[in-house]
DNA sequence: TTGTACGCGTTATCAG
DNA sequence: CTGATAACGCGTACAA
């Protein structure tokens, strides 16, 4: 700085001034200096910025798993929230496979991200508390006691989903779980409830495997599935076909994300639309308000989804 | 650190230390140290350390686009490798749609990387030369002349492609390509040159609409399309099937990735696995040579591809 | 193995 | 707008 400071004749306040776009430059000394910049090959260096800077103003943005299309969507949402604003955001990736949320996390605090959107973390609520706490971290995807959260509001998805399938004349559904049956799984317990309501018999299986075995056991098996997810949905559909059950003729099937393969004419999977990228706006918004205003009790938000009805479920004729 | 120092009863120096993992401390202080840490939630500033230390050896990753499965294969290559020799890894992720490829990498830079591997970037040679030069830069998914690159022999992938319709009985085969036929397509060029050699005769269509038409055109129409993607190649699928034209019998699709839908029963897209893993894995080695020696001379590294039939391709009878 | 002292590149403040 | 000065939190000789 005090290079291009000297090359511009000006001081190097006025150069941190100018690249940080502070007010308090005229619009053409603030060229000369860059003009100087970039004769020089000056780049500011984010390091000592944040080091020197008491308001950095940083985000932190966790993605648990790049593959899953969820998280492309909240990524596009908390960038177009940030961008206008200019507030730098800081990434970090997980590994659903390895359960490290904890270490990538760290990695942010150790950037020093004032607050730290968590998309999707597999941390029990107190490591996320005890972690972050309250003033350190908005959850997407997942409601975590205590801090602010921004999520599906799966109720709502549960009950569409009930309806459709009762509508459609089915009585006996099985839940396709993303993990263990004794764990907890919001989506899950959203649909049992919805079902009951509904009149649905539920039971829940744990794979594939499971689900495929469950469906061709004869009297009382289930007519139709829910996935927790699109691609459990499709790999379903597969397997079904793989053993001669064609959906939606022999199975119902429902997915969860409207990824763009539920769309595909071969796939045309009926799934639940979550909105993530609106998901990752309100998150955004949430920690930029947390940002100023660490002590402010947290809130959670609800998104309503929308289920995409597509040709994977039909009537169910017995 | 003082404090921590302070509390355990040694110099900041040794706190330093320990918190580096370097040698120079007991393994009994390095524990009282660490106690003394927790003990007043101390986390060691990444931004004071990259400042201070002369020798950050910190990589960054620039990831063009989330939405694209060759993305997270190649993130994943890049952090087996860099887990175990503990490398700080800083990521950058681009807008497709905006072309702001550079506004990301120098954040890169600003937060002063020490080398950049860039996949897929869609800068212009010059213009990746120019921001970072040979000595800061792997490209991966692209051949970038002057500097470290690390991708899919192409030419070899073709010649697969070729040889495989060219075995069926094709004769004449379309080239669905990502961008403007008159933009410089390494991929589109190697098929070229591959189908020429097979005695296969090529046309280039710029959109899936154009490639319809194309199959549709009647006499002299190709009856083969190879994508230079798999989305691509499944909507070019989805888009026959809705004019009647069924794959593989009307018309044979070869995509490119072997993405997780390709393998899906009812799309078994016959794929190009371009092994995007390994090559992120040889982009992290290459980027980590480059760390040691700025001046070795650049390098390309050729990784080869397999082809996966599956059933989009079939036997042409005329 | 420990302590001392300096510097890394900025931000921020304040009197001019 | 200048110029001076004090942090920011740490890495790294160097000497003990």
């Amino acid at each position: 700085m005090y290079d291009v400071a000297t090359s511009a004749g000006v001081s190097q306040s006025l150069v941190s001034i100018a690249y940080r776009g502070a007010p308090g430059v005229s619009e053409e000394t603030r060229e000369r200096i860059f003009a100087a910049g970039r004769r020089l090959g000056f780049r500011p260096n984010a390091n000592a910025a944040r080091l020197a800077s008491r308001t950095a103003r940083t985000l932190g943005l966790f993605l648990l798993d790049l593959r899953n299309p969820f998280t492309s969507d909240v990524f596009d949402g908390v960038r177009e929230v940030l961008q206008d604003r200019d507030v730098p955001l800081i990434l970090a990736v997980g590994d659903p496979a390895r359960h490290d949320d904890r270490v990538h996390i760290e990695d942010l605090l150790g950037a020093r991200a004032d607050v730290v959107i968590a998309a999707q973390t597999t941390l029990a609520d107190d490591e996320v508390l005890e972690l972050l706490g309250v003033e350190r971290v908005v959850s997407v995807g997942r409601a975590i006691v205590g801090v602010d959260s921004v999520l599906t509001d799966e109720s709502s998805a549960a009950t569409d989903v009930a309806a459709h399938l009762g509508g459609l004349g089915h009585r006996r559904a099985a839940y396709l779980g993303a993990s263990n049956p004794d764990d907890a799984d919001p989506r899950r317990e959203a649909f049992r409830r919805a079902a009951r309501d509904a009149g649905i018999e539920i039971e829940v299986v744990a794979d594939v495997v499971d689900a495929v075995g469950r469906v061709r056991s004869g009297e009382g098996a289930p007519t139709a599935v829910f996935a927790h997810n699109d691609l459990a949905a499709i790999r379903l559909v597969d397997a079904l076909a793989g053993v001669g059950v064609h959906v939606p003729e022999g199975c119902s099937v429902v997915g969860f994300d409207d990824t763009p393969l539920a769309s595909v004419r071969a796939v045309s999977l009926t799934s639940v639309d979550q909105h993530a990228r609106e998901l990752g706006r309100r998150a955004a918004l949430l920690a930029l308000e947390r940002l100023d205003d660490p002590l402010r009790p947290p809130e959670t938000v609800l998104v309503e989804p929308d289920l995409i009805v597509r040709s994977s479920t039909a009537p169910y004729l017995s």
